[in-house]
DNA sequence: TAAGATACAGTACGTACCGTACCTTAATTA
DNA sequence: TAATTAAGGTACGGTACGTACTGTATCTTA
């Protein structure tokens, strides 16, 4: 984003402003990613305007335009710098079950802060542009999460608890697109017990049965 | 939809409209329903405005909005003449996995057609209306998918297939929930072989596992 | 069959937001 | 200090929304 400030001061140091100065660069474009943010949260996306994002951040609609040139773009952009990014390295707890329970409930979070309507807005806005491929699941072997998840297996697989050759990628990314498709078509908050619900109830008991049968 | 249609001749049978004459009632409603369709298909949901809905029937905005207050509600009434309503009844071959396989083969094809941009179009939509729940997934209990998964699962235990009672409800909606998924995130074609594949590496292993451990 | 009600066709309007262009001026850089 | 950059401010043309108001074809009913 903002290939603008590319050779500037970040004098992002000045958190009280008292001069009534005029903003540049990294302060301005932080004011701008935080209206936006609270815009999200306060209006949703579909109902977001650039106007009043630029409005709360109190300039206006230019500043927003130099820098995205789409709402689905300036969302992206706030999301990354307003939502925590988990950690997707493996867990590596000597148990297969904490594991993954671990990596799931860390990705959970920023899952939920987003929410189902701006992720279905961001779908809807990228669809037809080339950016579609940005917001669409890439194919199964290149997705973050399933490579995290083969991490975990590659652990369990050491430890003897699995055997990884046995197990499809459609099984390996099998926890991880349960909890997207919950989070996008449930509207009450994905709780803690679900996730433990799908490791116990759908993964690994598939994980046992694969191993043995294999 | 269409609640001023009460009493009213449902004179459809003029197919093709010589006279020049003013359509009313059902006729200008199937009207604008077919322009809805087509526009959807044309240029997808987000770029579908209610002006060229009306324009493409002939007409204009005021016999739209007489009928539905929306575009998510113009095109989901006109989802519900366009595409094929498939059948939930349990199909019974005599085999479970040939049962799931008819049934999820069934719902793909409505699925397609609507494509995933409609579908994230009106969760948008509807998000912050009391229409919400029209939209987004029942509960497990009351989703008809799920409880046309119930049918088929009865049957196969009637036949000492599975326990039906071994089964949590996550686990009898999995196949449905996947393709859900599948369709919302994927953008390529859900073929049929993938439909194999959720039922043949996922389903009927778990629900092997979870009839012998239980 | 005439009177009355209905709802379609046509048009126009105010509003909202889009994305862009222009100008002035503050801040930064050379 | 001069030149350059990017901010703030304003205004514009364009699209689509949703509503209101006209006149009239069609249906209903008495």
């Amino acid at each position: 984003m903002a290939e603008q400030s590319k050779d500037r001061k970040g004098n992002n140091e000045g958190e009280q402003q008292t001069t009534k100065s005029r903003r540049r660069g990294d302060v301005l474009e932080n004011a701008l990613l935080s209206a936006a943010w609270e815009e999200l949260r306060e209006t949703g996306y579909s109902r977001l305007t650039m106007e009043a994002v630029a409005s709360r951040a109190k300039t206006n609609k230019n500043a927003v335009y130099r820098r995205w040139p789409s709402k689905a773009e300036l969302i992206v952009a706030a999301l990354k710098k307003h939502t925590p990014t988990p950690s997707l390295e493996a867990p590596d707890t000597g148990n297969l079950r904490e594991d993954v329970l671990t990596l799931l409930k860390r990705i959970i979070k920023p899952m939920q802060m987003i929410g189902a309507e701006t992720i279905h807005g961001l779908m809807v806005e990228y669809h037809g542009d080339e950016l579609h491929s940005k917001m669409t699941l890439p194919p199964r072997s290149e997705d973050i999460l399933a490579i995290a998840m083969k991490n975990i297996l590659l652990n369990a697989e050491r430890r003897g608890e699995v055997k990884l050759e046995e197990l499809p990628d459609r099984v390996i990314t099998l926890p991880v697109d349960l909890i997207r498709f919950e989070v996008l078509t449930t509207h009450t908050l994905l709780t803690d017990e679900a996730v433990v619900e799908i490791v116990d109830i759908i993964f690994l008991p598939l994980v046992q049965k694969l191993n043995k049968q294999g």
